[in-house]
DNA sequence: ACCGAAATTTAGTCATGGCTAAATTATATA
DNA sequence: TATATAATTTAGCCATGACTAAATTTCGGT
């Protein structure tokens, strides 16, 4: 039934990965920006994307920009699902701070079995998302998308609460955590400045002052007025 | 103060290990039985052993054995230490049964951090044992045995607490788990055959036959007589 | 429509860690 | 002690997946 043919090495199931998350953010996944998401050089990335291509995981129009097949799709969609899984299970049960969670489930996610995946998955209660909020693919590959806004977009006095975090790096996870600024957290906004400036919310019993790009990293879903 | 000049490849630390784990068991690391050990070709062991030797993790004899230098022995411990923690931990905190632990964890203990290995052996309590027995270096590299016998060298009437189960086959540890011959359990030697025969124990309130050679793989302390 | 800069691909190299086949060394036995 | 056999090492090969440097293509701006 399954089509698997050959076991990808740790390297192609990166570059699958790293392709889903480039389309999934609205970016073309050009060589360059592969290149920079997987800290290798263009050449590489070139070389990797015709081993793909032929492979029929990916479709590649020379220098334009390559696109995930669906049995790539459905690759990429398993070592998601593993690193997002083994995120919350790091984060859940052994306490591991969220900022340090994605580094370690980079490394283990190309060793998970499926086996332990159904046992940390049972273990955990099937989570749908990870400790940033991000949708954790379900086995048959379905991915639930919730949150539409960013904390840049709403108007003052919008009520709110944290679907997702998509900041990566560590000292901004830490900076958020601090703020109490972390998914299912309720806030008010206070005011934005329309152009690009800080926005002022109240989270909690605090005020916080986020400047625009941190915001457009903060995904809510708007609480209907009463 | 450490002397970490460059990290090791997943490939070396298995060398290192299985090397540590054939000179264990009193048995010379030939490259015959690394070959074995590991899957590997025997020309494939010699070309290894010679790049860890320049390392100065291993003593090379050519055309005899190899043995671990202390630096090297200190890098096999900590893989050791990965392991059986690892095992530890996919049995007790994940269910996981203890004929699937070893495979497992064998793919997980080349990724682990110290931060991770830190977390996980507060998450156990610091065990000294993984589910086989086997004693688990502490983070010091320190590493206590306790069996000084298997239960093929008892006597009949002698009676016995299993502390380590020394097979590796999932099919022989799923019929021990079947007979109740796990670690801590309790047993009466009802009968040995002195020349290789089958030993019969009493355990719970079953009576099983073992033939000799899994017998002696069962390491056990003797209860003094009261 | 062209031209230059930026992106991409090609070409060639390297390290790692496997492999087989052939040569060499050690060892057991007659 | 000589020699056959087993163990080991050497030599040479291959795949993977990085890299740099050079060639090529695309595209924005005039």
């Amino acid at each position: 039934m399954a089509n698997k043919i050959a076991p990808l090495s740790a390297a192609m199931e990166d570059y699958l990965k790293a392709i889903y998350l480039v389309r999934g953010s609205a970016a073309a996944a050009t060589t360059m920006v592969l290149a920079a998401t997987l800290g290798v050089s263009a050449a590489s990335v070139t070389n990797m994307i015709k081993k793909l291509a032929v492979l029929k995981l990916v479709r590649h129009a020379p220098y334009h920009g390559v696109e995930l097949t669906p049995a790539g799709e459905k690759i990429a969609l398993e070592i998601v699902r593993h690193h997002r899984l083994l995120e919350a299970f790091l984060h859940d049960a052994l306490g591991l701070p969220w900022d340090e969670v994605h580094g370690e489930a980079h490394k283990l996610e190309h060793v998970l079995s499926d086996n332990l995946e159904d046992h940390i998955a049972e273990y955990l209660g099937d989570p749908s998302v990870d400790p940033h909020g991000d949708p954790i693919p379900t086995k048959a590959g379905v991915v639930v998308t919730s949150a539409q806004h960013t904390l840049a977009e709403l108007a003052p006095g919008a009520r709110a609460v944290i679907v997702r975090v998509g900041a990566q790096d560590p000292a901004h996870l830490r900076y958020l955590r601090e703020l109490g600024l972390v998914p299912q957290a309720r806030l008010v906004v206070l005011a934005c400045a329309p152009f690009g400036g800080p926005v002022r919310v109240r989270v909690r019993t605090r005020q916080v002052a986020l400047d625009e790009p941190l915001a457009r990293q903060i995904w809510v879903n708007v609480a209907r007025k009463k």
